[in-house]
DNA sequence: CTGAAAGCGCTTACAG
DNA sequence: CTGAAAGCGCTTACAG
């Protein structure tokens, strides 16, 4: 019923030989007036490729798998946004894969699944591969990338922000600003959380402060809300939030708790999403651009130069004080 | 190199058919000694499957093509997250492709493309298809449905909330609380901006209140913002916002213009996001479920039962007042 | 329970 | 510039 290659040949009286080349653009293959033809008689047909056949005889998708988690972010859209319309032009389709949540038995299949489709690149945003999930995608030899976050070694690709530099450019901001007890909320014991961890402590050891408050947790808003409680007693005057959700909780934990932002405790979030401005007092952020983050993965794992690290940007809202030093 | 069936078949001393057939589970047509031998051998070699194949002699992809706008939504992850968990339950791949923004070639270019692939069902989210592309689906003969827009009909497959009797149900919350010069803002003129707008008239013609107040917005924060100052010189106790970034922004403008939410003005937004809990006051919502709304889509179109609307709910938090009637 | 064979819709050397 | 033919890796009647 749908029209192939070969009526499109009997309608026209040529072989599907020459379809093909007509249909696949093999210019200098094929007469003008054959081309003319052909297109004709296509276009009457209605007919559509197949691309399924074709990517049998080629071997390889034109598609990029993503693989992500199922924890959505407040800046996954961003960063799908960014892949999304940077394969658009790459003439690349993009196929979302569901690793649950850091369950190593789906994000297996995942993998999995974007093997047996051939894909033409793999992307994994926002997850922690296990040996095991390594080894198979090295082995497989079609070309991966980590998105959003960086295994610590240029021998993987992938493309992120700098963790430790941002998070030590961000203590720094803070120290500039007279602030020398310093907390850090919401980071995590993965690559990420211990890479800013890292910049975090050697900014403030750069200034020959030893005292370090690190309270982990998960990103979330209820995370930042819970936390706020902990640092009380160790009078912080500033705290980093490892994301914006975090900020959030932060900000009005200490609002319903009476402490005055950026009066009393002054914050910074990482991230920089909508979010940042919405909140009152509006948070000053270590803006993330997560938009290029997935463009310049597509790019990573399509084989065009792009780099490792994003560049990051301080942006000042509403949040933070100035303090005398000593105070 | 990479092993196919044929390799197995070879190693086995069977047939490829024999293969195929234990490869593809069709219990009953093999004995389970060759079973044990081909899983042993398949799993040797490493063997997977190639999709592709098996898509173009089954003539049927497993996959879902969800074609998005490129606007992308705070809440669009909750929708591709529905929709790529239920999907996965199914068997099916989600592949996403790109319509721009209210780009009616990129729009076309996308829906040729899901159909170029063969995929068992199209999901079109937060789109509005003109005439042509309705057309070019519906001679497709493969399954479509809107997501989170309703065409009103029910010719056409749709999933979303019902925004008539969502619009009256918040314009009714209002007016229970006393509120008599209520507000309608950041809505379009597209089928939910009319759908919206129309049930907010009726609740309040059922009152016998025949002054509407609406402004015409896009969704977004700045809408929210800009729209503020048009409300003020019509005195409106109450607003109803057409999402939460434009209640943000109602809210925000509110505060810097001296005015006190809930006190002086009343909010209620659409949507019920994260936004709403982050902001002081807490937003009052009428939230939505975004998570099912994507999840029954991918059941609609697979042909599996699913309601064409979605429940919503009212969530009560800081931002509605009740007001002494003739206040 | 198993095999030989045809076929899904294309592409691409090879020969002319 | 064009055609005949082989082949991509599977599935599935059909026959035994």
């Amino acid at each position: 019923m749908k029209p192939t290659i070969k009526d499109i040949a009997a309608e026209s009286g040529v072989s599907i030989a020459t379809v093909s080349r007509v249909l696949s653009h093999k210019t200098g293959t094929y007469s003008e007036k054959t081309q003319t033809k052909i297109l004709a008689v296509a276009k009457r047909l209605g007919y559509r490729k197949n691309s399924t056949a074709v990517e049998l005889v080629k071997k390889k998708a034109a598609v990029i798998a993503l693989i992500i988690n199922a924890t959505p972010t407040n800046f996954s859209t961003q960063i799908i946004d960014g892949i999304q319309r940077r394969a658009s032009e790459l003439g690349q389709g993009v196929i979302i894969l569901y690793a649950g949540n850091r369950n190593a038995e789906l994000q297996h299949q995942a993998i999995v699944t974007a093997l047996e489709r051939a894909v033409s690149g793999i992307l994994l945003a926002a997850i922690e591969p296990d040996a095991e999930d390594l080894t198979l995608l090295k082995e497989s030899h079609v070309p991966f990338c980590f998105v959003s976050v960086y295994l610590g070694t240029d021998k993987v690709l992938s493309v992120s922000s700098d963790n430790e530099k941002l998070a030590a450019t961000t203590t720094d901001y803070l120290l500039d600003r007279g602030h020398t007890h310093i907390g850090l909320a919401g980071v995590d014991t993965y690559h990420t959380g211990s890479q800013r961890i890292a910049g975090y402590q050697k900014a403030l050891a750069a200034r020959d402060i030893q005292e370090t408050t690190i309270k982990y947790g998960d990103y979330s808003y209820e995370s930042g809300r819970q936390l706020l409680a902990e640092f009380l007693p160790l009078k912080v005057t500033a705290i980093i939030a490892a994301s914006d959700m975090v900020a959030a909780g932060l900000l009005n934990a200490a609002q319903e708790a009476g402490i005055a932002v950026p009066e009393q405790l002054s914050l910074v979030s990482i991230d920089g999403t909508d979010i940042c401005r919405i909140t009152t007092p509006a948070l000053t952020s270590l803006t993330q651009d997560f938009y290029q983050i997935g463009a310049q993965s597509v790019d990573r794992v399509m084989g065009e130069k792009a780099a490792t690290f994003v560049p990051v940007e301080m942006v000042e809202r509403g949040s933070v004080k100035s303090v005398s030093r000593g105070g």
